[in-house]
DNA sequence: AATGAATGAGGTTTCATTCAT
DNA sequence: AATGAATGAAACCTCATTCAT
């Protein structure tokens, strides 16, 4: 039965290292995480090996929730209205809090290798929130899943540079917004723009 | 006047800081820095009496070598081209290497407040550039200097992490410009769109 | 209750690294005060936050161990007597080992702040020595406890430059000594004996 | 002709470092007191070719200064006034500065080595005041001039500890000039005090 | 003879991880 | 299963000394 307590702290550990990572960078102290879960620096190690373990997992935990908004979006609301919402959700949440990524990717740790094994597939949730979208007219046709998380990423990015200005944040999700919209561009400047 | 010797160093510094931060991230200690210059530990403290103080120097000599760009395209190009070139070229040297602004940001500094001094002002010829577009009709009318180098710094992150598809990053970039272009957006899905 | 461990670890710390300061100087690399004690640095530093900090514990030790002394004395002994044992003991334990004073007098921390929080007040036994002992007629009126301990820490300091020879370092103490029990002076040479 | 200038220049630098050693501890880096000096480290390793050895410089400068004071007196004033009058003069200007002294022992240079070759010998002017004093019988008769400078040593420490008290350092020297005025005491609580 | 940039050993401190209790 | 003290590699930085100019 002590299998109850391991579990809250599991939790607990995940919840307060979201928080802790969130506030103060991925560069916080194990024991200090530990300590704002009011556990010893054992049991965190204990549930967690290493520190990029807790990473991992942290991020994981994020996306899982993630994909559960997507399933229910992608259930309950009509094909234009759910991509663009989703894609707000996430950015407006800041969603994927780029120091995670940033610190796996120093780790050595590929994003979307840990995203892989998430149920459902984040990534697949994407593409069928994108295709229907297009399907239905709402978005450009030439854009791929991969563009989209792209973009996610750049927007939380660049909110979290200019975490002061709501403003700024807001306008800069709209243009991108703007340009899923229209139809592919013809020679911008240099003829770069066009997909390949 | 050894000073000779002296500018080399920094120099070679500067330009071997620059490659080994965009290679390994910049969690490498400073004596690799310095290893791979060629020179002391001591000498780079020397140079760049903290970490810190290197990380802002790499961070400021990039910018200074984008301001010099943007006077050549200010004065030669027409005014919507000169912004979107100017906007392609930052983004297509992944220009701000978003690790750097991470780390600065970390470390308490403000990317914003490192930029403001720079020789001819960075941060103003953007807004010239942009300035112009707007009055050509070139890009929409609702957004400001610090919408702008917020795209860019979120577009730099995700070809960070899309580093490995050309193609990608060129379509998000395409998007984001295509974005610009249009008019302010009425009630998308939300009505969140419009700017207050 | 790793407790029991921990209580050893600081205690022999605290024992060792007062060997060693008084050997070497208090320029001692940390590393070495570790290996002596048998522990890591990290068992060093997780009991001292600070190099500071050690010097600091150290001399606290040796001051509380010394005010236990003078406890015991203000108990037992008559008052004239009580005072000169004291006065002598501490000396001849070279008791306050001015390299400890100085290095903290260095490092911005004055010894009387770090004496005035001592258990059951050093200082405050010193001046019950000092006022028993001139009610009691054995030491002149005119002198303050901070006139004791300026002469204290200077007997040890003589006692330290002078270490090898024992009987200077005795003679030194009874001129002291007698200087403490005659009548203020008047006019040695230029008059500036007598207090203000 | 250059020797002018090399001369003003080790004149510039004993002067400085002993100001500087005062103010703030042997433990300045030499650079600064090159730079307070006005010339480059090298210059002042020119000179000095250790810190230790400019350390021993100042020292001996200091002491050569005093051995000739010393003299004069010797020369000028009577016996028992001559001696107190230097004694004083010692203290007051916290004439030897314990930290050097400490330094150079901490460097494992014996003070009195270094002492050895100055001009006129500065300890044998000691021992010249001191016996004439005690032959006027100013000075009690049972000591040695060891045992004066470990007093001088001593209640320069003093000094040092409680420069921001004058009342106290002048009282401290006070009480040692009546202490050696007085005769040889018999048994002071444990007969310690008469010289063996 | 003077300069000050370069050197690099070495000092203090941090922190992920292990392990005795 | 949990705790938190212990560990020690490694990070950052300082400074006496050397050496090219």
């Amino acid at each position: 039965m002590v299998r109850a307590d391991a579990r809250r702290n599991r939790a607990k550990l995940l919840e307060v290292a979201e928080q802790v990572f969130k506030e103060r960078g991925t560069d916080v102290p194990t024991e200090e995480i530990a300590r704002a879960a009011g556990v010893g620096v054992g049991t965190l190690f204990r549930h967690f090996p290493t520190k990029e373990a807790l990473l991992e997992a942290v991020f994981l935990n994020r996306m899982e929730r993630l994909a559960e908004r997507a399933e229910r979006l992608i259930a309950d609301e009509e094909p234009g209205s759910a991509f663009f919402t989703f894609f707000l959700m996430l950015v407006e949440q800041s969603a994927m809090k780029n120091v995670l990524a940033a610190a796996l990717a120093e780790a050595g740790i590929n994003a979307k290798d840990v995203t892989a094994g998430i149920r459902g597939g984040f990534r697949g949730h994407i593409a069928t929130l994108l295709e229907r979208a297009q399907q239905a007219g709402a978005v450009r046709g030439d854009i791929g899943v991969d563009d989209v998380i792209a973009l996610l990423l750049g927007l939380a990015a660049a909110g979290e540079q200019t975490e002061l200005d709501a403003a700024v944040a807001r306008r800069t999700v709209d243009i991108v917004l703007a340009g899923l919209k229209v139809a592919p561009q013809k020679d911008l400047t240099t003829g770069l723009a066009s997909p390949s």
